[in-house]
DNA sequence: TTGCTACTGCCAGAATCTGACAGTATCCTA
DNA sequence: TAGGATACTGTCAGATTCTGGCAGTAGCAA
């Protein structure tokens, strides 16, 4: 296996321990010696991988992904920049942010002409949506990466309010809003929360007691046929 | 410098050269002898690279880009699949398929537990945009890279139609509607033409005589002015 | 303190890369 | 049709890089 292989086989080794792992131990997972192990990690930190090591515990990577060579047509560098343009525009800040950090990252290693195309790029995305949520998308995301409960106070279309306890595991971006998607606690049952007339948002610590992967799935079954909200 | 650097550095010398270069060129750029750089085409053929050689002219890349090794966040990531995925749902065919083959080729790389994440990933886009355009964008994305001259028929707001030849120098995409930017020969003045209107569309291979770029930049300064259509 | 760990410098052997040469096949032009 | 230019492959010795082991320093925790 050659040197490059082995330093992304590395970052994906260090992906599967969340908790600290000793250079020993990932030494031998990697079939090296521990003082080839150091030489890698540097180089990997050399190359922008956010790991962290420290004496007495051992390594940790910050959650990332480091993605090989890639080549790309010019069609599909355009389709990524084009989304992540739209992405960039979205009311979610933290992920409006991380879009234009991205293509920040894609432009930093592109030639000097490619990098001016991209700059002045034939391909816009129109004004922002105009919804402006009154709660923190990122919150959202984040209960739904860790399969945690929100609680929060829902305004139905007649303007009847009522105190949810939601299991959420998808956000969907529609045109004009953000729509929460999770299992509803008072309803017992799929529910789809428009971002907008959510309120008093309250992220727990209380896992939730299914897989969010299961929910999405079934929720996917239940598709097809009509249902109240 | 170390073999990968070269490696990158080996793409962007062929991408600066359009026409076909000799592998001895190539060498004597590289700093390298004609052995190796056979040796670092074939490694980088191996890794996709659409670099063609042809006996008795030499190499071409077609066009495309190499991403070297690159770190994302998570939320950096996820930001670019969901601008992906929203890109793929556009009317634009051609765009919206390399939308789904980056998707697949930046899946293909990572490891399983990932690739779970994105494939049942939480973050969705609503259905496709509605209005579909009678005419083949993927044609206007072409006239402006190629810096091409258009011509069609454009039916206003009021429903009266004119023949226009324009030099159309971006596309935006709005919630609803996809617009085109150029310059207008007949109203010599900048216009925006929505897509949904545009009838009889003929691409051409005369080249407008200004540079896309510098008619971009002109067209960004007019925007504070309001003007008429 | 003791034990565990990260990290650095050094050096010799192993592995890889490189350049040079020889040779074949293909394409273009004259 | 012939000649020249070019892509491409095999081989091998020398240059370069990588690797493993050793010794040593420093930080953290029980």
């Amino acid at each position: 296996m050659s040197r490059s292989e082995r330093l992304l086989d590395l970052i994906q080794c260090l992906r599967r321990h969340r908790r600290p792992v000793s250079g020993h131990t990932l030494a031998d997972e990697m079939g090296v010696s521990i003082r080839t192990l150091y030489r890698d990690i540097a180089t990997l930190q050399g190359q922008g991988a956010p790991i962290e090591g420290e004496a007495g515990l051992g390594y940790v990577l910050k959650p990332g992904f480091m993605l090989p060579p890639l080549m790309f047509s010019d069609e599909e560098i355009e389709a990524i920049v084009l989304g992540s343009r739209w992405v960039a525009k979205q009311p979610d800040q933290r992920l409006s942010a991380a879009a234009a950090n991205a293509l920040a990252k894609i432009a930093a290693v592109l030639p000097d002409d490619l990098r001016e195309d991209l700059d002045a790029s034939t391909l816009l995305v129109g004004p922002p949506a105009a919804a402006i949520e009154g709660i923190d998308l990122g919150l959202v995301r984040q209960a739904i990466r860790n399969e945690r409960k929100l609680g929060f106070l829902y305004r139905d279309a007649g303007g009847a309010a009522s105190e949810r306890v939601v299991w959420p595991f998808a956000l969907s971006f529609f045109d004009k809003v953000r729509v929460v998607v999770a299992w509803c606690e008072l309803r017992q049952d799929f529910r789809h929360f428009r971002a907008d007339r959510i309120a008093e948002l309250q992220a727990t610590d209380t896992r939730y007691p299914r897989r969010r992967q299961a929910l999405l799935k079934e929720w996917r079954a239940t598709l097809d046929k009509p249902r109240g909200s």
